[in-house]
DNA sequence: CCACCTTTGAAGTAC
DNA sequence: GTACTTCAAAGGTGG
């Protein structure tokens, strides 16, 4: 819970009053809610034309129905404009212009802005102005903070990193489930495939061996010639020599052959010759 | 012209 | 670690 204020009015200064704005640093960036709610704004003109107050009290109701995963958009954007703005500070206060800026401020200079309710105070002196350190000690110090500031946001922004790592391991996890499983299907599939192979196999062969004798009239590629050759049952022709058969036998014609095709196809199943495989 | 209103969150400061 | 402030954005209003 964010607190909006002081319960009671402070004894003492708590804050950087005192110290005049730095017009040249650097803006601060972007914190994640307020990404979310520049975007929401520039995408509903209900919300942009909605009072100031009450836009931004809907807009923090929403923040915080938000889920982790659909704030981390914003998050994540907002690490990297904070990893920048650091460099930019970095950069900015070993430049001149800032050292001018800290030179006009030793002392509390300038008068405070205050927010209503907070009682004026007197005003104390710098506690850097208080020890006369060295620039280099100074400089060295302000280096260090600046090197731990940097750390903590890494440490934070590898705490995000290993969520998301963590996140999207459990979906490989279920992808690597999912795959095992179809290559588990596949496997059996192929395996009962090449089975039917099998007994299909074994069944022409054994169609073959019982229908060796017959014979049929070969029909030749047109209607116009009449071939006078014959045709016997292969184990690659099985499917046709069937077919042919059957038009046989619905024509009418060599009516003697489909008897002696059902007869030794009957004499082969009941010797066992050929062996009927239930499906 | 700028403080104020409002929201959340990061960061700075004092204890 | 806690308690607190300030400052980021937005734009209208009032001193």
């Amino acid at each position: 819970m964010h607190l909006h204020g002081p319960l009671f009015p402070i004894p003492y200064d708590r804050t950087m009053r005192g110290r005049s704005v730095d017009k040249n640093a650097p803006r601060k960036p972007l914190t994640a809610f307020m990404m979310f709610m520049k975007e929401r704004r520039s995408n509903s003109e209900s919300l942009a034309s909605l009072p100031f107050g009450e836009r931004n009290r809907i807009l923090g109701a929403e923040w915080s129905q938000m889920s982790k995963e659909q704030k981390q958009v914003y998050s994540s954007r907002a690490a990297e404009e904070r990893a920048k703005y650091n460099v930019l500070l970095a950069e900015y206060k070993s430049s001149e212009s800032y050292k001018t800026w800290l030179a006009s401020n030793e002392g509390y200079v300038k008068n405070p802005k205050r927010k209503k309710g907070v009682q004026p105070e007197a005003e104390r002196d710098s506690r850097e102005s208080n020890f006369r350190v060295s620039i280099f000690t100074t400089e060295f110090l302000q280096y260090n903070r600046l090197r731990e500031v940097v750390l903590r946001q890494l440490k934070k922004q590898a705490i995000q990193l290993e969520e998301e790592t963590a996140l999207l391991s459990k979906h490989v996890e279920n992808l690597v489930h999912a795959e095992t499983r179809t290559k588990t299907q596949l496997q059996s599939c192929s395996e009962q495939l090449a089975n039917e192979e099998q007994i299909q196999k074994r069944l022409y062969r054994e169609l073959v061996a019982a229908l060796a004798e017959v014979s049929l009239p070969c029909s030749g590629g047109t209607s116009d010639s009449i071939s006078t050759g014959t045709e016997h049952i292969t184990e690659t022709s099985v499917q046709s020599f069937f077919t042919q058969l059957e038009q046989l036998k619905e024509d009418q014609k060599h009516p003697e052959l489909i008897i002696k095709a059902q007869e030794l196809l009957e004499t082969a199943i009941s010797k066992k010759i050929i062996k009927l495989v239930s499906l």
